[in-house]
DNA sequence: GCGAACGTTGCC
DNA sequence: GGCAACGTTCGC
């Protein structure tokens, strides 16, 4: 494993060396350069964690690093945050069948453009925000560095390097062991 | 194109 | 904080 690039990602001193064992996928990869279009790691957040995952990218900006291809991934980024979440299909209101019929964006669907309040998704209804920086700024920090993605509750941890100014509980079960404590 | 519905904004 | 309106995007 080697440095990430300086300049961006987060802070050194939010960065804990660790690794893990277990439920690791080895598919998944960072790959050096790859951070432009569709490296697997972006592809795998896209799919698996959605906006979740991706607001949690470190901000467009400041922090961006002047290479080229970075910078391209940083307009991939942006366009990324701006994506339409998807319902998550499994929770008790996406299970439901039909409209109640009943409720006011049944009764105003034609202005409201909302789906039937009892068929909102659970996931959909909590605005995905950004307290949670720390697992895709992490991807950032590791543009150039390749090793495996955890999939973990509600986000994703890197073999090797965790940035703890996210909710620990995010990460793996190992990482939560360690850095419990210490972060919050 | 069209229907469905997410995100944003403004109002209360 | 909830609701209404609307622009917009997404899948077809
Ligand atoms: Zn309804
Ligand atoms: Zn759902």
């Amino acid at each position: 494993m080697h440095k990430p690039r300086a300049g961006y990602g987060p802070p050194q001193e939010d960065i804990y060396e660790f690794s893990l064992e277990g439920d690791e996928d080895p598919k998944i990869f960072l790959r050096s350069g790859a951070m432009g279009r569709a490296s697997p790691l972006a592809e795998y957040i896209r799919t698996e964690h959605q906006q979740g995952g991706l607001y949690s990218l470190a901000p467009v900006g400041p922090r961006e690093p002047p290479g080229g291809d970075a910078a391209g991934a940083a307009g991939a980024v942006a366009a990324a945050q701006k994506k339409k979440r998807k319902r998550c299909g499994v929770c008790t209101p996406c299970t439901r069948r039909e409209n109640c019929g009943s409720c006011s964006n049944c009764m105003n669907r034609k202005v409201r453009h909302q789906i039937c309040k009892l068929r909102k998704c659970d996931v959909l209804k909590k605005k995905s925000g950004k307290e949670g920086l720390g697992f895709l700024i992490l991807s950032e920090a590791c543009a150039g560095y390749q090793g495996s993605v955890y999939r973990a509750k509600g986000g994703l941890a890197v073999h090797g390097r965790l940035a703890v100014n996210y909710p620990v509980n995010h990460h793996s079960g190992a990482a939560q062991r360690r850095f419990g404590s210490e972060s919050q």
